[in-house]
DNA sequence: AACATTATGTAATAATATAACATTAACAAG
DNA sequence: CTTGTTAATGTTATATTATTACATAATGTT
């Protein structure tokens, strides 16, 4: 592996840098228009920019986009093979968002096989209830 | 059980079987305004009453919303105790959507236990692949 | 009949996302 | 170091998706 490439792994542009810590320490996820308001005072000013960001984050798993909602958090699962095998929980009522890296889910869901034998390794779920604060 | 409920559950408004008439013969996931198109000539004008109508059709479980597409399948699991515990196999090519009804998937879920212990009846799940046509 | 609930009609607007085009920065190869 | 290539940025305009607000009508219940 090559310098450049080792760069492109680490180093986030200066747009996806701001976006990314935006997001990343947010307690909650956050919408793109929000985060237009937000990064505007450093020079982001479209939402072009910021949804380029976001693609970008998303692609790399940096962040998951949280479809149910069209809103973005940050990965917590360092290691994060799960780019593209994400689960989260999500609060009906406070809309508090939690990833779930369960081994055994991941799992289940990529050797799950469909009536055809198809298997996925893609996949998001999204599962809805109540958040321990909240029930 | 009483009478009008029998019918609130049989029968459903006309905006409502209009659109899901729509939405049932359509071989593939509709969107909103994609709808709104189809049943203008029958006299649904504006967004508003394509929205009321799927939100209603989606909250009795007639048809399903595909997140990660803003788009609406019907619900072929006649029973349909799934109405909230759902899941599909899209594919990225040819955005064939297909739900998967089965049995194993659906008791693994619902009896998934989160960190905390928490379990959720309520869920969806997307499968992100290549259908049979395309690999 | 009176009341409550559900559905409809209509206009306006909010929220989410992309197209098109021009420019600049990063970087690999020779 | 300059040439070709890819990734990122800037900017304007526009497309797509969804909701607010308010008025009216239909339906179901007592
Ligand atoms: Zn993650
Ligand atoms: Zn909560
Ligand atoms: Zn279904
Ligand atoms: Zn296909």
């Amino acid at each position: 592996m090559r310098t450049g490439n080792i760069n492109r792994m680490q180093n986030l542009s200066k747009n996806q840098q701001i976006i990314f810590d935006l997001i990343d320490k947010s307690p909650e996820p956050l919408k793109a228009y929000a985060i237009l308001f937000n990064v505007q005072k450093k020079g982001i000013k479209a939402p072009l920019q910021v949804y380029r960001a976001l693609d970008k984050l998303v692609e790399i798993g940096k962040i998951h986009k949280i479809e149910s909602r069209n809103a973005f958090i940050a990965c917590h699962n360092s290691s994060c093979q799960v780019s593209k095998a994400t689960a989260f929980s999500i609060c009906e009522i406070c809309e508090k968002v939690t990833e779930i890296s369960s081994v055994g889910l991941s799992k289940y869901l990529a050797n799950f096989k469909d009536k055809d034998g198809m298997k996925y390794n893609k996949y998001n779920l999204e599962f809805f209830g109540l958040c321990k604060k909240c029930r």
